[in-house]
DNA sequence: GACTAAACGAGACGGTACGTCATGTCTTGGG
DNA sequence: CCCAAGACATGACGTACCGTCTCGTTTAGTC
């Protein structure tokens, strides 16, 4: 986000990459120590080494920042899994999910997630960056696994994803861990019977 | 919580009730209105018409009177509902905490959840005080479920709970709204099938 | 000047003696040990193991307080001597009080001098009670030496007077001690000089 | 004070001499009209127009704030006259200091002088820049009249001193007005008999 | 090789809110 | 009617960060 407007510039200084990657490092470290209330711009500078008008030259709030450290951190070890079927499909990506979550990348989702609920603007760029290319290919594996009738008569795919990610991700609201894989597959199983065709555990 | 200290003591002026109740009340409402991270002490002692003093005096931290403000304001109003059957009672139960989420209390409950991931005494807090009385209830409703045969086989009361919580609580992570009380049915369905032994939606 | 107001009450809980020895004991060691800016009301009656009430019932002010506690502790110390000689009598009370000064009861009486500056009650107070007393003895005192011929032509009691205590008290307002007996003698025995007949030190 | 940490930054916007500025006026003001120990910070700020911040990040206290502000006032318009004789130039010099302690510097001064004796690092400041100077120049002066013979036998400088300003600093203490130039000159008529050579009024 | 222009670090700026402290007043029950 | 206890509204304290601003200093590219 912050990167498209270093369209077109000409002339002058560029901009610098290792303050851009000190500053998002330093951002993505406190925001998996510290959480998202306590990621203090001026912390972030002075860990950075540089200035704070670095940063908001950069990054117009916070939250853009902390998720584009989030990004940087993550970026593209996500891929959307192809197994055959479309219960495989969903079982492995929820796994490869939830063992992403519980890890450091997690801690640092989960806390601006929080943030997300009394930041506005932080919940759009979580839900641009995150949330919607994620609800984007669920709702196309979904569809198209109801095109091939892989689903229950009647399932919606709304509320067959709900079924399988909110389990998923509630357990952060309440400041809890992520749930551990056997867990995670426990919930699959149950939920799998009342969406998938073929949904014995 | 605070009132917990008022147990016994004898002498001195005695807590004044106009001071906590506006206290509770402007609380309530900054929580609606401008969520749980614009939730200034300051702004609530004025709005109340107190000093900052008295707050602290009675409230430990913003954490304490957020989640005693919320109770202040919906005490009570949640039973615990008794239809004759376990997927009835779930049901019932689901479809009440909603219809509670959609509305002003919904707003500051679903504030509190998201400060609570930065807060950690506010995830105490809350997990004490909302959600614990919550799971107690639905283990214990789970577990007289399956000694009376309404569960499916092997299904653990845990992973049932959590496939029946998850989704109404999930899009609150992401500044979504609760879900609508159709939408709320067609997940309860669709989970009831690999829950209930009589799961026929 | 507290004591006043006590004159003719009849019915009631009489006053306790108690309570006010320990406030004035507590007020006292207050002033010497921690000065007049912090003396604290609360920590007064907490040390004397009374209510704010009591105190506020029988001062007005910190001021009132501070000065009558400083009386309670000193009371009838200071005499006004009698030697023969006005040079004799000035010399003798101007020692007795630098003796004083230096003493525990001087840095209560120093604490005060300096809050007066800032606390036109304390000045008041400290006018009425301290100063104007010994300004009415000297002069009086030095008036009849005038009338005795014991001072140099032309000089006029007030003018006197401020030299003979100006050096003595002006110490105390940056912060210095009082100037010791060998210090004081050395200023009387200059400023005799110029102010009585027989000025020869 | 403060401005000698301002010696050689060479990086980061520069102090503002408009703040500055503004600050030691508005402490000027409000230690004339209302006294040192009403000196409040935060009214200083609003009435600078600046963050409280900015004062704690150029003056360590509150005494170190007014000490500075009067001398910003007052800077510079207290000379050490010569006269020629050391009694003339004693005269001349006090003289001088009354004049000013009974305008509106002197009230700023009186306050400063009674917090003092209530702050000892107001007294350590004030101590420094004025009194020091001044008694140094005292202790110059006097010594070099006492080598040139215009004192009379046997006068110490420093009890020569504490007679001569004494009288005037010592009615402040009681919340006094600084005497007038008549009575300044009574005074030191008298004084200068028992000091100087030629003490002849 | 000088010039232009933007990014850079540093850090001062006016603010807001923090949690604490003492003020002087009030409101109880008990002596 | 006094007393202790202690809650009350008020207002200042000194601190931490906010997001903006102003410096002098790089660091390119173009003339």
């Amino acid at each position: 986000m912050a990167d498209d407007m270093a369209k077109s510039r000409v002339t002058g200084r560029p901009r610098s990459e290792t303050s851009r990657g000190a500053i998002l490092d330093a951002t993505f470290r406190h925001l998996v120590e510290r959480g998202y209330d306590a990621l203090a711009m001026e912390a972030v500078a002075k860990a950075a080494g540089t200035g704070k008008t670095t940063i908001y030259r950069w990054w117009r709030s916070r939250a853009e920042l902390a998720v584009d450290a989030f990004f940087h951190a993550t970026e593209a070890e996500l891929g959307f899994p192809a197994t055959g079927s479309a219960k495989g499909d969903f079982r492995a990506q929820i796994l490869e999910l939830a063992a992403l979550l519980r890890g450091e990348r997690g801690r640092a989702l989960a806390a601006m997630l929080g943030g997300a609920r009394n930041d506005p603007e932080l919940a759009r760029a979580l839900g641009e960056k995150w949330l919607e290319p994620r609800r984007q290919w669920g709702f196309q594996r979904m569809n198209r696994a109801k095109a091939e009738g892989e689903l229950r008569p009647h399932v919606e795919p709304e509320t067959a994803l709900s079924l399988l990610y909110g389990p998923l991700y509630a357990p952060l609201l309440f400041g809890g861990e992520v749930p551990l894989a056997s867990a995670v597959e426990a919930y699959l199983n149950l939920a799998s019977i009342g969406i998938f065709a073929d949904g014995s555990a």
